[in-house]
DNA sequence: GTTGGATATGTCGGTTGTGACATATCGCTT
DNA sequence: AAGCGATATGTCACAACCGACATATCCAAC
């Protein structure tokens, strides 16, 4: 499962929702990547995406400083993953009812 | 939506289900890809990938003769339409009632 | 056996997406 | 002021996908 929008093709999926809880784990992108095995480059390309697609802001950037800086979720971005968890779990339960329902006796 | 398995990506879609109902209605591949304004070629493509992805036979080739050939719905095709019609319209309405329950009041 | 109109299929060039590389920038700490 | 460790961002090459073009093949009707 993944979002679109009129303007935004793959706006937000499961990938940017497992990168959001790697960074409220983390407490950086830096971190939250490596825990991926992603580049930092992508993956702060896909925050920005996701932000710009969605409109909302979802973390606070932290530059310089004593550890270089840090990234964290947002009010908005907490609730927009708690959001998206739970229509992730309705849809998904959904998708395997209406499966088994309707293709499973025919699809090998 | 559209279906993904472990070795085929975009196994089947609302395009390919579109394809169907159009050669079900046009007895001819030629005609429905015609009317999908797509080229006969991709439109050949996209049948043979979704037979072989689900493993099912869902059209009856029909080559030469006077009138060229044809192509027409198997039983199992007709079957598969039927029934991903019906998976389409379940799992479409659960995501518009997931999307309002949980993302609608937070996304612009 | 020739024709007509469809199916069948290889190939190739453009387009787009995606990630790696390189580099700049920031600000606390020492 | 120098260093460190993170964020910020332009660029570029490569892969993967997709459709257009070209061509071969089939067979009932005549």
């Amino acid at each position: 499962m993944w979002l679109s929008g009129m303007e935004h093709e793959g706006a937000f999926g499961d990938g940017k929702w497992r990168l959001l809880q790697a960074i409220d784990r983390e407490g950086s992108l830096y971190a939250a990547a490596e825990t991926m095995n992603i580049s930092y480059r992508k993956a702060w390309g896909d925050i920005n995406k996701a932000e710009r697609s969605l409109g909302i802001l979802l973390v606070n950037r932290q530059r310089g400083g004593r550890r270089g800086g840090s990234t964290t979720l947002t009010k908005a971005g907490k609730q927009w993953v708690e959001a998206y968890t739970l229509m992730r779990t309705d849809v998904e339960h959904a998708v395997n009812t209406a499966y088994k329902k309707h293709l499973n006796s025919i699809s090998p």
